[in-house]
RNA sequence: GGGGUCUUAGCUCAGCUGGGAGAGCAUCUGCCUUACAAGCAGAGGGUCACAGGUUCGAGCCCUGUAGGCCCCACCA
């Protein structure tokens, strides 16, 4: 056995123990062995951190629990596999190496599709691995030999395999619709992929003159002027009077020389505005609707960089530039009416932050209404879960009201669009590789499509592409559908419901039973750890300083499912200061261990105390399980930290001592046993939150055994329960704290020991203090423990304390202060009074008699009698100082 | 506009199926007691946002109000 160093120096054994994980391979998950071992199989699919990627609070939250759960199941003796990976995060990535390349003064189509493609993956190549090797400092067991690559060649496979799948079945289709359109990125985007952020602007009242009725106009307000180069009509309510009459006219549409028509359509509002309304179908999705109903034509009048396409005077303007041109100009036609200043939301793309243009354009997507139905059915049947449950609402939102995924992007990064175009008739083909031959015409030379697919479609298919799907794997067969899934609430929609329905649509099975939810680590004031504020706080950083070990309990604790926590360094030092108390702990126990190795001992061997602490280290393990299996790591974690420090640390470790330091003493072995049993329990119990402390711990302390991780998670045991004991220290801890106090309030230093009488007429309880005067004694600061049935030889002026069914008297040999004595006394009688009060009232309420449970009566009767018979003792106590 | 969520000690948060209000940090008082001062023993501090209701009993369940945060949404 090594001796440990005086303070916990997580620097120390972090790496070598990670390195000795991955050397021996623990992490592996197989599933061969599972079965022919008849494991059951318990799978976590890690959320693809992208390669662009550095680890934030947020990886290290998330990896953390999932950590903890593998860990935990692992222990419990399940084939668990983590399955990891990264992403390529197609869009992230471009921008980031276009970035790189234009700091050498080199585009994109410098060097063209094939030369660009090169670079990324030369990008990747250097940094893609980053994230993971910061992942290892956290302690992450996931099993790295299976670690995989949204674009690696499996992966693509399942792509290809889904895409043609899709598009056979008529679930994907390619077709001019609005989308969203990123003009910085130059790309389409998804519905999920724009953020709607309120901001200040306008709305421009505007005149457009009515064709052969000189003098009348139609006005129309509108928020983004510079669209109305692009209007093909202009709509009114049809049940609105004002305007009946000029249904079917037509208008001149300024600053062009174009006429438009008015049409009724019962989408317009006709209180909001002036109630006509700019009809613009190429560039706003509600009035792509209605020129789909009415048959308008679709004006596209902006480049892809959002400059005016159109012919004219605004011609090559951006966008904002011409809406300034374009009011100008409508003032001095006369044609601006007002302008009022309007709150309205403005669509953003999440990756860049530019104003999404809606734009009609031929796009790719995937059609989403039969394949939601299972997805919504899998959450109300039950088949999943989330945790916490009301996630389950915002799923099921946000499926009902699901439109068709666009999943074509105009980027080059990422997996190409498997459609082939003939050259010579124009023919499409959809399909995994290139044809040789035009089905059409025959002929030989195809192009494949220019756009490869949202990022989010690879990762969709995340936890069965990386089992080997489509091909029928053993892992596939033994590890799918997974168990659960662990990521933050940002991403339900992006990834969650994608996952689900695809996983359903092609295997079949929900691909988890259960979601589970964490909110976001702030910083100490609740804002969003952001880069822009700087206010981040990088987990390697409090690693380095303060350990994983640490990093990891303090993103555990005080937090349930689903909620915010907020970063403060003082929480790191807390539990910083825990693992010092672990560790110091266990240095006490392998000290007296060395002395005298532990031998095996009965289990009647043991004294109270042992099996007080056996009992409670029982109950903790069936706590602990029973809060892991429902999710509430932060609870169970609690309980850990709880019972080491407390119970066994603050309570157990004192009670022994006497028995250690006495070579005399028989029970001695007992003592050591106990210590030694509890300890390596608590550290199998700590070990999925604090890995590494555990680890290094639990090797030293026997060197037999090869790893806790692969040691047995503690299970509740019948023969370890003695209630019996576990209420009888409690008697004796109830007494202690009652010396302690007597003497904190009295000015008693524990260096003056006094002898303590205990006066009780029940013969089990004297029964209980003469069993336990060994510790009693030193937790009570006493000089000797005499245990009695009366008053026998107590002197008049020895101060006192009560507890239940007993009198501990001390007869210090200074004079203690009388008049503070009563004062105590008293407070101690206000307290029980107050006690009565509630249980009488509870007690003489008919109604709770005859209503509430037999057993909960039967408690407040016990409390009651308790609390009489102490009250009578303070008082005749009390009665005899001041008489 | 719809939905969700939160409001508990000075601060940050727990409190799981309703049955005597908790932790960490901070503050105050004693202790360098042979594992640990990153420690030990104590203390103070809360009409559990507000108003109703259900119940023998509500921090917890129901309704409403106020405030905060988040998400969704096509009112130009």
């Amino acid at each position: 056995m090594k001796e440990l160093e005086k303070t916990y120096n997580p620097a120390d054994i972090e790496e070598r123990l990670y390195q000795k994980w991955l050397d021996n391979k623990y992490f592996h998950a197989d599933a061969e062995r599972g079965k022919r071992e008849g494991k059951k199989p318990f799978t976590i699919v890690m959320p693809p951190p992208n390669i662009t990627g550095q680890l934030h609070m947020g990886h290290a939250l998330d990896n953390t629990m999932q950590d903890i759960l593998i860990r935990y199941k692992r222990m419990q003796g399940f084939e668990a596999l983590w399955q990891p990976g990264t992403d390529h995060a197609a869009i992230s990535t471009e921008v980031k190496v276009i970035d790189k390349l234009k700091k050498q003064g080199i585009s994109k189509d410098d060097l063209g599709r094939e030369g660009f493609l090169k670079e990324v993956w030369a990008w990747r190549d250097e940094y893609g691995s980053r994230i993971v090797q910061q992942l290892h400092k956290l302690g992450t067991s996931a099993d790295w030999d299976r670690e995989r690559f949204t674009m690696d060649e499996g992966c693509s496979d399942a792509v290809l395999e889904v895409f043609t799948k899709l598009y056979e079945k008529g679930y994907i289709y390619k077709g001019s619709r609005i989308i969203n359109w990123c003009p910085v990125c130059q790309t389409s985007i998804s519905d999920a992929e724009v953020e709607h952020e309120e901001q200040d602007g306008f709305f421009w009242h505007i005149q457009y003159p009515i064709i052969g009725e000189e003098g009348r106009f139609v006005e129309v307000a509108t928020t983004r002027p510079e669209t109305m180069l692009g209007d093909t009509a202009v709509a009114v309510n049809p049940e609105d009077k004002r305007y009946a009459d000029l249904i079917g006219k037509m208008l001149k549409l300024p600053l062009t020389d174009r006429e438009i028509p008015v049409i009724a359509d019962s989408y317009v509002d006709k209180e909001f505005g002036t109630g006509c309304v700019k009809i613009t179908p190429a560039h706003d999705p509600n009035d792509f609707e209605v020129g789909k109903r009415h048959n308008l034509p679709e004006l596209c009048v902006m480049n892809d960089d959002a400059t005016i396409s159109a012919k004219g005077k605004y011609f090559g303007m951006d966008r904002y530039e011409a809406r300034k041109a374009m009011v100008e100009d409508l003032k001095e036609l006369g044609l601006l009416v007002k302008v009022v200043p309007h709150a309205h939301n403005v669509g953003t793309h999440d990756r860049c932050g530019a104003t999404v243009e809606p734009m009609v354009k031929p796009q790719w997507f995937v059609k989403m209404d039969e394949m939601a139905k299972p997805a919504i059915e899998a959450l109300k049947n039950g088949q999943l879960k989330f945790v916490p449950e009301s996630y389950g609402k915002t799923y099921l939102h946000w499926l009902e009201g699901i439109r068709d995924w666009c999943i074509s992007r105009q980027i080059w990064w990422g997996h190409r669009i498997p459609a082939y175009y003939c050259e010579e008739c124009g023919e499409m083909v959809v399909a995994k590789a290139c044809l040789e031959k035009c089905p059409k015409c025959g002929h030989t030379h195809f192009k494949q499509d220019e756009d490869t697919l949202d990022t989010w479609f690879s990762s969709a298919l995340w936890p069965f592409s990386t089992l080997g799907w489509p091909n029928k794997t053993a892992e596939l067969e033994y590890f799918y559908p997974t168990d659960v899934l662990v990521t933050g609430y940002d991403i339900i929609f992006f990834w969650v419901i994608r996952m689900v329905f695809s996983g359903i649509e092609q295997t079949g099975e929900c691909p988890f039973h259960t979601v589970l939810i964490h909110g976001l680590v702030r910083d100490s004031q609740g804002r969003k750890m952001s880069k822009s504020l700087g206010n981040g706080i990088d987990p390697l950083e409090v690693i380095d300083k303060y350990g994983a070990d640490a990093l990891r309990m303090t993103l555990l604790t005080g937090n349930s499912p689903g909620n915010d926590m907020r970063f403060y360094w003082e929480r790191v030092e807390a539990s910083r200061n825990f693992a010092n108390k672990v560790w110091n702990a266990s240095r006490f126990i392998m000290m007296n261990i060395e002395k005298a190795p532990v031998a095996n001992v009965q289990l009647s061997d043991l004294t109270m105390a042992d099996k007080w602490i056996l009992s409670k280290m029982n109950a903790l393990a069936k706590e602990v399980t029973d809060n892991m299996d429902k999710y509430e790591l932060g609870i169970a974690v609690q309980k850990v930290y709880d019972f080491i420090w407390e119970e066994f640390c603050d309570w157990y470790i004192e009670m022994v001592k006497p028995r250690l330091w006495n070579d005399e003493d028989t029970t001695k072995a007992a003592a050591l046993w106990t210590l030694k049993t509890v300890l390596i329990n608590s550290l199998k119990l700590l070990h999925p939150f604090m890995p590494f402390i555990s680890e290094e711990i639990f090797c030293n302390l026997q060197d037999e055994e090869e790893s806790i991780m692969i040691s047995n998670w503690p299970e509740f045991k019948e023969e370890w329960n003695f209630a019996a004991d576990e209420h009888a220290v409690e008697t004796i801890k109830e007494a202690v704290r009652a010396i302690r106090n007597v003497r904190t309030s009295m000015n008693v230093p524990p260096s003056k020991k006094a002898k303590v009488f205990v006066v009780s007429e029940n013969a089990d309880v004297r029964a209980i203090f003469e069993n336990s005067k060994v510790f009693f004694a030193t937790l009570g600061y006493a000089s000797e423990v005499l245990v009695q049935a009366d008053k026998a030889g107590i002197s008049e002026d020895a101060v006192s304390a009560v507890v239940a069914q007993a009198s501990i008297y001390m007869p210090f040999a200074e004079l203690v202060d009388i008049e503070k004595e009563i004062e105590r006394l008293q407070k101690e009688a206000e307290k029980l009074e107050k006690e009565l009060a509630r249980v009488n009232g509870m007690l003489a309420n008919e109604k709770f008699v005859s209503k509430a449970p037999q057993a909960k009566i039967d408690e407040e009767k016990a409390k009651q009698a308790k609390y009489a018979q102490m009250m009578e003792q303070v008082k005749e106590r009390l009665a005899q100082l001041t008489k």
